[in-house]
DNA sequence: CTGAAAGCGCTTACAG
DNA sequence: CTGAAAGCGCTTACAG
């Protein structure tokens, strides 16, 4: 593969300018510029990365970090979308990205997630940082780079979806909906701050309402399909008065769906049913699930976008971006105060 | 940042000596590998990967490339279930995984894609490449790139579910429940060369059951739910004889259901409906999809263990997975030869 | 406007 | 078993 010698011996010029070139120096002669930009051409030369990040110590490369607990990454497809906006970003401004998974756990964060950061192979990071576990954005920064956290540890440069004006949204929709009786389905406090968020949001607008939100039967799972299914069984057959259920993700809420209508439940009749997240396969779950949508690829997109005006030397504000509800057919008004019967059919 | 020199001095060695320390360099006496790897210890030392990758042409990079056609990519929960494959087998080897998408359209591969292999940024590739349009593990391989495959193009190192397999379990499983008059959600031949073999399995066990393949009503969609739904709708409104449907993959089953519902359709009872994928939420949608599980997490584990053996100088053998057939509650025996009525609820 | 030279932090024959 | 030295392919002051 031809490197910058070769293009240098075919242009008849050093490779210090053949690099001044490149890298768009300006106060280079037109016609060396075109000599330069025609050997470049026919030798097909394309730069190694390598050498130029050990050089100039910048990589090109920007990697986005997920902290991996509980093996919930790879079944979110949030997770998706987000690398979705942050895919398009990179893109445009020529960037690789670098998937980052480090294992998060009591004893700390996977020792080989230190061994990238201090490698030198990244220019900058952008975070999924909700986990109270740790903050990997807090790692990355106390190691001078550049980073951008999507969720809720302290950091300079962040963005968020404001998911206590999420949770309030949902719950709003529910009370105006005239239902009072109403299970949360949810995950453990330990587990995600931005949940947290939600479950704060809810329980402010509950007591706008003069609803104790504290006093509503709460079951935690864990963000799965399953887990809100079992969840869902669970709070129906402990509190048959229940006339809605609340669910902090999208997939909790799909199961939760799913199994009350295995248990003769029709759903919204019997019982509303609302999730958080407007994944795309919400739209078409049976019904259609009401939600919050928090706008991922936005917030993908928002922290790429704060992650280059960083790496341009400036100093992008915080950003929240407002969740929308978006209201299908998973919900509707309360029924009487009438406890159902869970029925199996199957 | 500690470097070699700095642990070098420290231990009262050379760096050419700490470097074999770090590589595992048989040939050093225990007492000096002891006092290296204190040494290390004590400064915190981690290698600068920019440079290792310069002077030894190794940079513990691995690239999973997924064509970008038609926003599906990123729509598509199957790719997180691959890329958690890839992900546990790169991470116990130490290496990181650099996420690239290029975009394919008529006009070829992105133009970056090709900066990316020829940047010596990457030890080997794993591709996604079953789009008819465009190979991109080939663009690695003319350049030298180990590349393993998880697809249908031709490659020296590849990994598949048999699709075709796959689909004539699927038909088989119609045929069995009584079915004769099936309808297929599909998508462009020039989409996918997998879903392609799928049909062709499907084929062979209808010609096998005396069913004319070619005469079964064909709607084309887009993979995405709302695709499906739309294909479900048109089959049934021109073709209300039909007593199942298949799609050639989850997510459109999924909106068919949906969709069929919404008409008044009971799943199964009125029609049967099945996917191809088996994705973590189609245990749960309403019925439970019957669908063929690809293992993906699976493909993605063997393509990477593959691509290891091959940068260790072996030649791994092609690898052929067996499809499963997972039979939900969204199949049942076909109901009597009558047509049946589509009605807008809502 | 152009080029010679040092240097980025490592690895790898080669000598000893 | 250990070390001096060349070299990987760039970038970047610095001179001219």
């Amino acid at each position: 593969m031809a490197n910058l010698q070769d293009v240098a011996k075919r242009a008849g010029v050093s490779i210090a300018t053949v690099s001044k070139v490149i890298s768009n120096t300006p106060y280079v002669a037109e016609a060396t510029r075109q000599k330069v930009l025609d050997a470049i051409q026919e030798l097909g030369y394309r730069p190694n990365l390598a050498a130029r990040a050990l050089s100039s110590g910048k990589t090109h490369i920007v990697a986005v970090v997920f902290p991996y607990v509980y093996d919930a990454l790879f079944k979110d497809p949030l997770v998706l979308a987000i690398l979705e906006g942050v895919e398009s970003v990179l893109n445009a401004h020529k960037y690789n990205l670098l998937l980052s998974t480090p294992r998060l756990s009591e004893d700390g964060i996977d020792e080989s997630y230190f061994n990238l950061l201090e490698s030198g192979y990244v220019d900058g990071l952008i975070a999924i940082d909700s986990v109270p576990l740790a903050s990997v954005a807090q790692a990355a920064q106390a190691r001078k780079l550049p980073t951008v956290v999507i969720g809720y540890h302290e950091a300079p440069m962040s963005v968020r979806c404001d998911d206590f004006q999420g949770g309030a949204l949902l719950m709003e929709h529910l009370l105006g909906l005239g239902h009072r009786q109403i299970g949360v389905i949810s995950v453990p406090k330990s587990m995600n701050l931005a949940v947290n968020q939600r479950l704060r949001g809810m329980a402010q607008v509950c007591t706008e309402h003069g609803v104790d939100f504290e006093a509503l039967p709460i079951v935690e799972g864990d963000f799965s399909n399953r887990g809100g299914a079992q969840a869902a069984e669970h709070l129906l057959s402990q509190h048959p008065q229940l006339s809605a259920l609340v669910c902090v993700n999208d997939r909790m809420a799909l199961g939760a769906i799913q199994r009350l209508q295995q248990l003769g439940l029709r759903i919204p009749e019997d019982v509303s049913v609302v999730g958080y997240d407007n994944l795309a396969q919400s739209e078409f779950s049976g019904p259609p699930l009401t939600t919050i949508n928090q706008h991922a690829v936005t917030l993908g997109q928002s922290a790429a976008e704060m992650l280059f005006l960083a790496l341009a030397g400036q100093q992008p504000a915080p950003r929240v971006l407002a969740p929308t509800l978006v209201v299908r057919q998973s919900t509707a008004q309360a029924r009487p105060h009438l406890a159902i019967e869970l029925t199996r059919k199957e």
